[in-house]
DNA sequence: CATCTTATGTAGCATTGCTAGATTTACTAA
DNA sequence: TTAGTAAATCTAGCAATGCTACATAAGATG
């Protein structure tokens, strides 16, 4: 059997189809938990939106486990991002401040996607190798955040971190009144930032 | 109907016997997703604890929800007075130490409890009047905390539990490694200690 | 004892995650 | 073109779950 053009383009088709089908099912997913909350993404649900039967979720994604993974990875891959771009282009001066704002918008304007990335059980830290890279890499806007300031950042950006998570987290169950939140943020940045 | 002595301790016996179920049926909830996590606490797991039918259990409790509700009001009970004592009882000078150590002492001693306590679905802020007053409680703990201190108490300890509640729940997930948590808490109570 | 109320159990429904096996479709080679 | 093979996809079903209508038993009352 040899290798022609035509075997490869199709061989090319169906890849792209697949991974096709594999955004759409991220997004339905997305869609939905982000409408009506993540017990109404069902595996049955996922496959009447892309028209195809349930085997082929399960093709893809071993579990509906599987399927919420996927979309925490998206979700820290975006979150990188958006924490990147903060970090870079910093505006009143205060990088501590412009991050934190980032942050908070990200699990503000999606808040079921904030919620599975953080749902998604995992068995090693963030900063282990072993640790998907968009989850590291998400991390690690946070770690360049501190470095050089004292003597651990890690434990500060960590620190940071899950300050911005707490307070993420129990805005998003509706712990804490949106009314005070934007003095929250100021006393945090003000708590975050040191002089030098 | 005249009610007699008789009928009268009739009916308190009932009513022990119903809360002596009730509490029952927590304890085992409790015991079982300790040890094998939530989903495995299910209404006909339960019933066969107590050895009742499941009906019963939704007379007590409408509904699943409703047990886990229970479940985490008593669990911000006992936060609450967990935290009292750390406040009363101060140790070694400083009270957010004690009452930070305290916190996550017990978020780690009771990972299942702790983390049903933030996963019940709230409507209201936790310093609303239509709040579970063991909830109120458990947060005045915080809120004493910081009064007198600068300007806004409320803002200061949303932002020092926001931080613990981070710290906790990014430890329970296995995102921070254990190794470092000393330190963490080290550097948040220097964070939250103010002279004067 | 008869009756009525309350407590409890039996049995079943609809929905869920998941999968074995049938079936159709797409590709290969004569 | 066509028979045969491999890949893709579907049908149908299992076991488990939350929940409930209805039947039955137990208990209290006259």
């Amino acid at each position: 059997m040899v290798k022609t053009l035509a075997t490869n383009r199709i061989a090319e088709r169906k890849l792209r189809d697949k991974q096709a089908r594999r955004a759409q099912i991220l997004s339905a997913a997305r869609r939905i938990a982000e409408l009506e909350g993540w017990s109404n993404v069902t595996v049955r649900r996922l496959s009447d939106e892309i028209s195809y039967s349930q085997p082929v979720l399960y093709a893809h994604f071993g579990s509906r486990e599987g399927i919420l993974a996927a979309v925490a990875i998206e979700g820290f891959q975006e979150m990188g991002l958006a924490l990147e771009k903060a970090r870079k282009r910093v505006k009143r001066g205060n990088t501590v401040e412009s991050i934190a704002a980032a942050y908070l918008e990200f699990a503000v304007s999606s808040p079921a996607l904030y919620e599975v990335m953080f749902s998604l059980s995992l068995s090693v830290p963030f900063d282990d190798a072993a640790t998907p890279p968009e989850l590291r890499f998400a991390f690690s806007q946070l770690l360049e955040l501190f470095q050089g300031q004292g003597s651990k950042p890690e434990v500060l950006s960590e620190l940071f971190w899950a300050s911005l998570h707490g307070i993420a987290e129990l805005t998003r169950t509706k712990r804490f009144p949106r009314s005070r939140q934007k003095e929250r943020v100021r006393a945090l940045v003000e708590l975050f930032t040191f002089p030098g």
